[in-house]
Formats: C-alpha cells, structure tokens, sequence
RNA sequence: GUGAGCAUAGCUCAGUUGGUUAGAGCACCUGGUUGUGGCCCAGGAGGUCAUGGGUUCGAGUCCCAUUGCUCACCCCA
C-alpha cells in the first residue's frame, strides 16, 4: 500500500468543518484590522531562507526540504512566510505604492523534522507581517489578533510571553558578556550546556538541570544592556498590552530560533498540547527587508500553526461541529422512472437545494436509511402510485408529516423545502 | 540526528503458561411481507494477526531483522 509520505497528514472530510471554521475565523479577523491576504508559491529559491532566516539556524541548517530542479536550481519548500512575503514585497515594490504593508496569509509549510504530537513535516500557519513601521503599537497588535483568533476559538489555558532582544549591536554586546561570564563557570556546566555555549548562547537560560539554573541565577541580563530606544519600544508594547486587557509574562529565555528577530519576540502557548505547547510565535524584524536586498524597513510579523490549534481544541473538547443536513432526498420507488428521478434532483439543486438521490439502485429501506444518515431534511418519495397523477409523497423528516405535491412544479417543492 | 514504546477487521480493542475453523463493540451491507428513516431484532460481508526469517510437533502469542506508526530529546508552529 502506497501510504501519505512521513509527517504529512490527509485532511479528510470529517476534518474540514473545524479547518473551514478556523479558515473563516482568521480571515473575518484579519480584515477588521485591515490586513490583505497573499500568497507566495510553495518553493522558493534555497538563498532566500538560507539569508532570510540564518545559515546557522536549526531550520536552515537541518530542517528544509532542499532539492535541485531539472535546471539544476537549489529549490526548497517554505520552511516558514516571512522571508517570502518579505521577498515578494521588495520583488513588486509594494512599499512604494504604500508605506505600510499589513499582509496576512493561510499556507502549508515544510520542515523535514521527526514528527512527533504537534508536529508534522508539512504543516499549516496563518500569519501576519505588518512592514513599514516601526510603530509598537503594531508588535501589540500582532499578539492582540493571534490571541483574539485563539479566544475566539474558545480555547483556555493560553500563556503569552513575550521578550525584548534589542538591536543586534546590543544583543552582541551582552553575548560577549555572558560568554565572559560562563567562561568562569563552563565546567560546571551541564553537557547540553556546553553545547550550546558554542551554538546558542542564551538558550542555557532554559536550561533544567540544577546546576545550570544556579549559575544562570547570577548571569548578567540582556536589559541591562538594552538603550534607551529599545526599552521605550518595549514599554510602549507591554503598556498597549496591559491596556487592551492582555495578560502576559516577561520571559528573557524567549529567544526563537530565528536570526533576524529584533526588540520585541513573543510566543502563544497551550497547556493543552502536548511537548509542543507554542500554538504561535512571532516578533519584529527591523534588518530583514534590508537584508534580503530591499529598503531598510522594519516589520513585524507572526506565525500560528493550525494543527497545533487544533490538537488543544481537541484536548480541551471545543469544537464540535453538527452534523451537516441536506435539505431533501429524493427516494425512488419504480426503477424504470431513474432517469427523471436524476433529472428531478437535479432540478432541485439548480433552484439551490442541497439535494441527494440514489445511485447504487438500492431498496426503499435502504434509500431512507441512507436519507436519515445524510440528515435529510426531506425525503420526496418519487415514482409510486401518485406518479400517474404527477404527484409526489415529500416527508418531513422531524415531524413525519407527509403530503402529495405536485412534480411539475418545481418551484413549489422548493418553496416548501425551504420554508421548512 | 538521538532515545523509548507500539503494530490483530474500516475504527477502538480482547485474544488466558505457545494448542483445533482468530473474537467483541462501533461502522458497513441485507432483511424483519405489497411503498417509509432513527430505536430494536435477525443475518451477512470484511483479517496472508505489518513484512521477512528463526525456534517448535505446533507461533497472533517466543527470538531476530526490516518497515511503519507513536511519544520524547534537540528545535520549532
């Protein structure tokens, strides 16, 4: 058996009312604060995630799904949205025909990781990047409308953390200070923590071994090291947050794994997930456009991923979806009257109807069991003795009252149908 | 990339110290008298017990390998 290759999933039409559901809640979202939808195509050239993103990084260096077209182009499938909205921006010049550039999307993305509860190789995130403005207002409004989608969703057991990481001169600064500081203590240290003394210094903040927590104790802090700008653009976002009625924590371990993060990073997490409890992650980019070959804007963007969302929705038991209804079945009595009895659904579904019939040519009994399954609100029983007359028995599946109706008249049934 | 666990019907799972034709519930199909659903009743279909080897008189059950899945680490959505 040819199954779905490792870490993807099918979304089967059981699924597709939760994922239609979210799908609308993000885009009605969206649009109230005014953000504009876009798509950018599945692959990209590899150089833009390995510049947008870091060589270094987990997702560059070990995560993306990389391989050479037929021309011999390094391609690779998007590993995350950012660096290709911001390369779809600078390729069509959209700072040019605005300043402010507030763009969302909704899209599968690919990271060849081992797959785990939360975690697949494909994947969807919606997301937004606001590019343009340096404003902090628009950091806190980035939390404010991924939390608002999860609350909207009813999910509980939300954290918000959020961090500042300055500019890269300061953070820079304190890394050689910690390094300094660490240096002293670097055998005590855990092996884990030695490892990432050379690869990601400030992740030993995370760090549960004891011993490692006691040296972290007295480490010197990043805000010590942080200007007077970037404190006052984090004042700014804490202090629209605590306006808008947000709840969040301080959490200066928040890093994120990707290199061109500045001043403000934050993370929605569930306790309702497994391991992988981040639903959402985001924060401000001021280097990236320019990066990447475009004006020096700063932006500011985040990611949520859907499966994620769904797996707290899952274990929190929310969203339960009725079942879907038709509107009416159409029964057949005398097998040698299929055709108009085709021709007839089909009638009723071009005056808008959700109408079904029989295809698999099975006994009334049958038929009507099928009607109940698919939660018909009406069967319309063709083809019986009422056909001489031209009349039709349509039932009301809820109350059981039924009555001949005319077939000609189509419009009638319908009416009737619809009325309820 | 590292580690652990699991693999019996479409799904969730039983299967007793290895012992005849491998079971249940749900789902599916057909019926329960002329043309009527849900509930109920009767019956039916569906499994090379993941695959390949081995031990044994005999393997779903024990051993080995392979594959797949799951969970965790790293990291991230």
């Amino acid at each position: 058996m040819i199954k779905a290759i490792t870490g993807t999933k099918d979304i089967l039409p059981s699924d597709i009312p939760k994922w239609r559901y979210i799908e609308n809640l993000v885009r009605t979202t969206f649009e109230k604060f005014n953000y504009s939808e876009i798509r950018t195509p599945i692959f990209e050239e590899t150089r833009l995630f390995a510049r947008g993103i870091g060589e270094e990084t987990d997702i560059v260096s070990k995560e993306m799904y990389t391989f050479e077209d037929r021309g011999g182009l390094s391609i690779t499938l998007k590993p995350e949205m950012t660096a290709a909205v911001v390369r779809a921006l600078i390729e069509h010049s959209l700072q040019k025909k605005s300043q402010l550039n507030k763009l969302f999307y909704i899209s599968p993305m690919f990271r060849q990781e081992r797959p785990q509860a939360g975690r697949l190789r494909q994947f969807h995130q919606f997301g937004a990047e606001a590019i343009g403005s340096n404003d902090p207002f628009l950091d806190a409004e980035m939390i404010v409308i991924a939390y608002s989608i999860l609350n909207q969703i009813g999910l509980k057991n939300l954290t918000v953390t959020i961090n500042t990481l300055g500019i890269p001169s300061e953070r820079e600064m304190y890394k050689n200070e910690l390094r300094g500081y660490l240096k002293d203590h670097y055998n005590r240290l855990s092996n884990e923590s030695k490892r990432r003394y050379g690869t990601n210094i400030l992740r030993i903040f995370d760090s549960k071994e004891e011993q490692d927590i006691e040296i972290m104790k007295d480490a010197p802090l990043l805000i010590d090291f942080l200007g007077t700008q970037s404190l006052e653009h984090f004042d700014k976002v804490k202090n629209a947050l605590a306006k808008l009625g947000i709840k969040y924590e301080i959490e200066p371990r928040l890093v994120r794994g990707l290199d061109y993060y500045t001043h403000t990073t934050f993370e929605i997490a569930s306790g309702s997930v497994g391991s992988q409890s981040a639903l959402c992650g985001g924060g401000r980019y001021n280097g990236l456009v320019a990066q990447l070959g475009g004006d020096d804007l700063p932006g500011v963007g985040f990611a949520a991923g859907i499966e994620r969302i769904l797996l707290a929705c899952e274990n929190e038991n929310i969203l339960d979806f009725p079942q879907d209804k038709i509107d009416v079945y159409v029964a057949l009595l005398d097998k040698n009257l299929n055709d108009d009895s085709f021709i007839l659904t089909n009638r009723l579904r071009q005056k808008g109807l959700k109408a079904e019939c029989d295809y698999l040519s099975r006994s009334l009994k049958a038929q009507m069991r099928e009607a109940n399954k698919l939660n018909a609100s009406y069967v319309l029983f063709f083809g019986g003795e009422e056909y001489k007359d031209k009349k039709a028995v349509l039932k009301n599946m809820e109350s059981g009252v039924q009555a001949d109706i005319s077939i000609d008249d189509i419009e009638s049934i319908v009416e009737k149908i619809k009325r309820g």
